[in-house]
DNA sequence: GCCAAACGTTTAATTAAATTAACAATTCAA
DNA sequence: TTGAATTGTTAATTTAATTAAACGTTTGGC
């Protein structure tokens, strides 16, 4: 088990909450979040669970993210293979997806567009390929500016956000699972 | 969370540990063994890895499977969930909310029932088995008339139809998997 | 500039967890 | 039966988590 204080941190913070919210909320001192974010107390299970619950995470949510190993969510430009090159060429991203069943989107992001926040929603996988402009990307404890040519995938349970911060419209192919049911 | 107590008694049960071989191993007190067990003190989170450590069991797969004690294995036939009616009706095992990979369907086709011509599915198997009556079934560029007891299986990509061309009502029990992908 | 409000941190006080050591009940061998 | 070695529980003590209230910083008016 890493430590739970810096990914409990990092919740907080995709969720905007302050230490005094996030101790409203789950009806715990702003001084127990300070300590448990910091390492400096070893909090009780009864405990985390009414902070976890006032970000609306379960025990199986938080610690099954925490059992995961370094993964890589981001791929620069030259590191996307190539498929096939001519007249049409595909790059793909990441390693082996031949056998993952994606969704392809197009979308464009206009200056200032913003997902807001998202958190564990259903397990799904989610990509992209920026074709123009720049996006702001967060999953998980990382954050990264993308520009064309740059892309991304992760898990969609974990938390994410995309955010067009630059002047210009931001134009990119996504894949994500197929919105089932 | 719900309660821990009671969960981690029966997973020491199964390892067949009595409370203090359980303390020793993982080095707290017999008595805190108890006083968890039965819900009398709230443990912390260290002090409850050490004792999920001792047995070999890691949060993720402490807290996920308390996730899911809800899992349900047997269905009434009027807890089959009705997909659709009319000409042909379609009764579902399970929940449609449900993660399986599975679909299990119970079919009834009218007479003159007739799916269509239905091109381009999903990568994925679907067959089935015949209960009563006759189905006309086309896969390709074969066409096969079943009856009680007869079956099919096939790559759902290929072109597929299903037509009752008999006078009597066709009952039938369908597999597909994955089920929305 | 100032003041007020919010931020995260820290310290002392309180509350609760965790231990130690006892308890009664059971098992097994002599 | 007797005694020793288990079992699980409980009471009193110690230890640590948690809180309440303070601290120093920063932010945003006015």
């Amino acid at each position: 088990m890493d430590p739970i204080g810096p990914r409990l941190k990092i919740l907080r913070g995709h969720y905007g909450f302050s230490q005094r919210e996030l101790a409203r909320k789950s009806g715990v001192s702003n001084a127990t979040i300070s300590l448990i974010e910091h390492g400096r107390t070893d909090p009780s299970m009864g405990l985390l669970k009414r902070i976890l619950d006032a970000m609306g995470v379960s025990f199986a949510d938080f610690f099954s993210s925490e059992s995961r190993p370094a993964e890589k969510y981001f791929f620069a430009s030259d590191e996307l293979s190539v498929i096939s090159s001519g007249p049409i060429s595909f790059r793909q991203v990441g390693s082996d997806l031949s056998d993952s069943k994606l969704q392809l989107l197009h979308e464009r992001y206009q200056p200032g567009a913003d997902t807001g926040r998202s958190m564990l929603s259903h397990d799904a996988e989610e990509g992209g390929i920026i074709l123009q402009g720049r996006l702001e990307v967060t999953v998980g404890d990382q954050v990264q500016v993308l520009s064309a040519g740059d892309a991304y995938l992760f898990n969609s349970r974990l938390p994410h956000r995309f955010r067009n911060t630059g002047r210009e419209d931001c134009v990119l192919v996504t894949v994500c699972t197929p919105p089932s049911f």
